[in-house]
DNA sequence: ACTAATAATTGATAAATGTCAACACAAAAC
DNA sequence: GTTTTGTGTTGACATTTATCAATTATTAGT
């Protein structure tokens, strides 16, 4: 094994980390590399359609994307963003081989698409492989709480706040920011309507919690932003 | 091995099935039974509590419990109901170890407990075992999708209408139940006041969709009570 | 059976939030 | 450069829903 092949950690020779891809062994690193595909997407288009079956773990090397589930009367609920480092195991994995949600760029992307029969090969003879995505799988459900208690306990403001602080702190990292999403989309990350976020986010900039200057974002007051969130 | 060491499917020579348990070899179950522990609960006891480090599996192999997570103002969410041949494995397993909800009884419950380090040996070392567990996950991952899209699509009738349904489908397996739930488990199940739940169930036995007779529920009109819950 | 405590119910009210319509603005197409 | 199309913004309004207070059942304790 060469120096460079130890940087591998999944999908070809890219230099991206992967949570639980150290796991893996020279012939599963193998079998991922062989299945791969590279695969860049454009704003706007769709790498994952809810409905229908799941064959790839998708691995984000670059770019951003929104996982989002269909509601009713077409409005959907966003789960989260992704971004470089992510991959998604469809929950349909081992139950009905579906996909439960979509998955669509919000900005130009680059991806490495692994086949589900080599993800599964390495889950299955590999245990500490398994006890990561098994990691993952619970860090998934404990989030999946915490937005049901943001949605069903918290008014719009504190479901507001909370979006704008994920943006900040888990998707870009700083307090100030630009974002490809809509203000749709930051609505249906928020579970609020369009007309009803505008509203908040115009509140937070007249109390000068945030400046905002159409999808620029910046963060002027983050305790009282955490408290708004914290209190509903 | 005899006989009767055939059908045991993890603790205690019970003879509930628990779903994946038959992935488990002798020495694993062995293992399962020497750190079992046989519980009776009463009903409104404490079985698992919200924030303690989690130190074992929870077998149900008698009567009905509500697992839920704290939301705010002393508000609770029901995340589901859990009945005879489910376990709960906590999702802080393998991430912080801590227990992300709270289970407790509302009947009189006979349980199994299992040590989480018997049931992390059989994960890594069973591969059929883990991929039966994840498949779990992933279940539970689809179940708690579904529930976001409830609580923030639905109107309170649809949200009621789905918890009427979950009740006699999932959880009483018939149209004609005697629950041990109070008005605010009901409430907290489908994310609505203990007032709005009242009244929500008063319209549907005044409609003649539900015959109520305190805690005696039968539903008179499945169709329609379905038709409720899709349309929101 | 009587009292206390808890749970269920009802009505009135206020708060939260979505919907609709109109309009502004910006980007894309022609 | 003008039209078109999509997105963002605002205001008025109706609806949904929680909250509060009061009342009635029900259950548990003595």
């Amino acid at each position: 094994m060469t120096y460079k092949d130890k940087e591998i950690t999944g999908c070809n020779s890219c230099h991206i980390k992967f949570f639980g891809f150290d796991m893996l062994n020279e012939d599963e690193l193998k079998a991922f590399k062989h299945s791969h595909c590279k695969v860049e997407y454009q704003k706007g288009e769709t790498i994952i359609k809810e409905g229908t079956r799941c064959s790839n773990i998708i691995c984000i090397k670059q770019g951003y994307a929104k996982l989002y589930i269909k509601g009713l009367e077409n409005k959907n609920i966003i789960i989260k963003l992704l971004k470089q480092g992510d991959f998604i195991v469809s929950p349909g994995l081992f139950t009905d081989n579906l996909n439960h949600f979509s998955v669509s760029a919000i900005t130009q992307m680059d991806t490495c698409l692994i086949s589900i029969d080599a993800f599964t090969n390495a889950y299955r003879n590999n245990n500490r492989f398994a006890e990561q995505i098994l990691k993952l799988n619970h860090q998934i459900t404990n989030d999946l709480y915490s937005q049901l208690i943001n949605f069903s306990h918290k008014k719009m403001p504190g479901r507001v706040a909370n979006t704008i602080i994920y943006l900040a702190e888990n998707i870009y990292q700083s307090r100030k920011f630009h974002t490809t999403l809509s203000r749709q989309d930051m609505a249906d990350l928020s579970s609020v309507s369009k007309e009803s976020l505008i509203r908040v986010l115009k509140d937070f900039k007249e109390d000068g919690i945030l400046s905002i200057n159409g999808n620029q974002i910046e963060i002027n007051s983050f305790k009282t932003l955490q408290n708004i969130s914290h209190v509903g």
